[in-house]
DNA sequence: ACGGTAACAGACAGATCGGTCTATCTGTCC
DNA sequence: GGACAGATAGACCGATCTGTCTGTTACCGT
């Protein structure tokens, strides 16, 4: 599961216009979605790139080009929409995840160094800063926070991702594997982030090769 | 190098009152040390525990016990005073390290696994927070920031002595060899506070000793 | 045509931020 | 004793933060 850069998802491109005969008000450039996803939108793409506390409720309301209250009406608070973003990104980063591995066949090894390929070009651009799930329970350290608990299913799913590969190699220990797996990819994400390079990343997807493949078959 | 909790080196504890003649001002029990080291203190105790952004400048001076203007006089800016724990950061942990070294003789496996047991014992304070350095970059991302440039200098020193001590080892590869255990020390540090325990860590020191002692002997 | 809903723009409130400034106090040195 | 340096308390400033509220506009279903 990446845990990385801006998506590339569904974000910016609107790819025909407002879309046939769907809601088209609003003045310039039609922007074909309703504010809430403008806003997560928007969210995601300062969030990531300058920071959760660093960026403001203004910041997020003009980029997304929504007016103040709809972020209100539709989220509550900051906090709200803070754990709406985290809580899209862990779904898209899943859906892409599944969408690299589709048509891998009955590859583990390939799924395991899926992930790390994802995390790799996500560091490729620019901007990028590590692995926003660790960031944001960087910048809401507080233990019971709704933040840590989505960083938490965020990790246990990406260990169970990982685990139920090594199950498939046939590895002896997979727990503990899955877990030096995990720890290798934290660690690429961290010093990619450091350094400013994909370099560590790489390296990462090498180490979690090794350690999948040593004494995987029987 | 330990990259983590807040020091246990000379913070609270002024064993013998105002040490002897020493300027003793102040009403209620004497701080014994200047405004400037108790700001560094007060800093580097909330920003250890609860992040830099999170903290404000009235929440450092009061904790330290100190007029405002003080701070401005001494470090002339919040951002001047979060460089300087930093730096000071680094030197106490460098200083602990070499401590710990210390009555080692020559085992150069015993220098890279004590870097890991400081960041253990850290990880095992209550409030741990991880990395405070890439905590750092991750509050601060702005690539040329001052910030960078302290947290970098800190990851070479780190990497410069794993390197030393494999190479003192005979290792073939030091240098890719002091890449991978720094990237499984960033690991285990993430993993540590992401999960709140101390075992990523150790699971990590296991996994750099491998890494070490792998073809190690030529 | 009309009423309802949802989004809009923007003023506003209260708190907090980093930073400056004044005025007072205290200990030291001459 | 008196000048001086350094620390103190705390008022103050403008900017910015999250969040609320008012009033207006535009679309949509009936």
């Amino acid at each position: 599961m990446p845990s990385s850069g801006p998506s590339s998802g569904p974000s910016s491109g609107p790819s025909s216009g407002p879309s046939a005969d769907s809601p088209s008000r609003r003045s310039p450039a039609a922007p074909a979605t309703g504010p809430a996803e403008r806003l997560l939108d928007a969210a995601a793409r300062l969030f990531d790139r300058e920071g959760i506390r660093a960026v403001g409720i203004d910041r997020v309301i003009a980029t997304a080009g929504v007016a103040r209250a709809s972020l209100y009406t539709h989220f509550g608070s900051k906090d709200a929409l803070v754990i709406a973003y985290l809580e899209r990104a862990d779904r898209e980063d899943l859906q892409r995840l599944r969408r690299a591995v589709r048509g891998l066949g009955d590859d583990p090894l390939g799924r395991i160094r899926a992930a790390f390929d994802l995390a790799s070009s996500a560091a490729r651009r620019r901007g990028y800063r590590g692995c926003r799930y660790l960031n944001a329970a960087t910048e809401f350290p507080e233990p019971g926070s709704p933040v840590a608990a989505v960083v938490a299913e965020h990790r246990t799913r990406q260990r169970t991702a990982f685990r139920d590969a090594l199950v498939q190699l046939g590895h002896p220990d997979p727990d503990e594997t899955a877990a030096r797996i995990q720890l290798v990819y934290d660690g690429g994400l961290a010093g990619s982030k450091a350094e400013r390079s994909a370099e560590p990343i790489t390296r990462a997807a090498a180490l979690a090769e090794a350690l999948a493949a040593a004494t995987a078959g029987r």
